[in-house]
DNA sequence: TTACATGCAAACTGTTTGCAAATAT
DNA sequence: ATATTTGCAAACAGTTTGCATGTAA
């Protein structure tokens, strides 16, 4: 992990500037009772202005700064988790070390690389996971998660 | 994470004493190309005496503790992997910071406790995941896993 | 007697936290 | 005006590594 961090400078965009897309971020975040900060609106034009997307909080990170956009790591990890919270992403989990956050919150599967760390998403609607027993004593199903592990042919 | 560490001691217990546990570790060990240690083999039998058992490599290195075993914590992980590498073991990814070992290698899959992080086995023969889509391309399915997160109801 | 295994400390990675400064309402 | 959010640094957890010492063959 590369640790470079750079002095805030003054805010440049008018977080409630008119334009269609912040018009709605703005309103998704208030719904989840978080302020649409500079910060947050801005992660969430990267995270949901492109389709399905599976990323790290360092890969975002680099996006951000990639886009010119000045947040912290700290930032963006609290901001993945508050998203998460709020229903607008989902964590996913595939290998030990890192989490992934998901932007398609609807239940679906994945493919998993280990070459690569990629996930790639299987559509949920045709996957059905037949025979499972009943959950042990005091306890429900939250979510069946199936990762199918793939190796390069 | 609690890290004690004791000066080694001499070697109390000979490595190739006859009884039939050590036999068979003895010889599983050799098999893989793995030396038979004095270490390698208590943490052999501290896996796999009882039946099937996931554990994290503190726990093991807590276990070995408690049964008055001298291993380091360096050395617990490094026999994990060995062992991994060898089919003793599979790992088993269930939520983004530790691994766990899986002292079960037949394909089978797992419920998930969120609130106390254990793992509890799915009899896999009865399971079945249908309508999966095919792999993508260049890539080949290694192994399907399905873990079911449960909540306390 | 030599190749391998171990123990420890220190490094490393991904993540979280504490707190002062900045910002949204 | 005040409650929230941010950035940074430092802490933290789990894991890996380098190297001197110990042990198996």
């Amino acid at each position: 992990m590369t640790r470079i961090y750079r002095k805030s400078g003054p805010n440049t965009m008018s977080v409630t500037a008119r334009n269609p897309i912040n018009e709605n971020f703005v309103a998704r975040l208030r719904q989840a009772g978080l302020r649409p900060t500079r910060q947050r609106l801005a992660l969430a034009r990267l995270l949901f202005q492109h389709g399905d997307r599976h990323l790290t909080a360092e890969d975002l990170h680099a996006e951000a700064q990639a886009a010119r956009v000045r947040v912290s790591l700290a930032t963006v990890y609290n901001t993945l988790h508050q998203f998460t919270a709020a229903g607008l992403l989902r964590s996913v989990t595939a290998e030990g070390s890192k989490s992934y956050f998901d932007t398609n919150t609807v239940d679906h599967h994945h493919f998993y690389c280990e070459e690569d760390g990629r996930l790639v998403d299987i559509d949920g609607s045709g996957i059905r996971v037949a025979g499972l027993p009943p959950p042990p004593n005091g306890s429900k199903v939250e979510r069946v998660e199936v990762i199918v592990r793939l190796k390069s042919k």
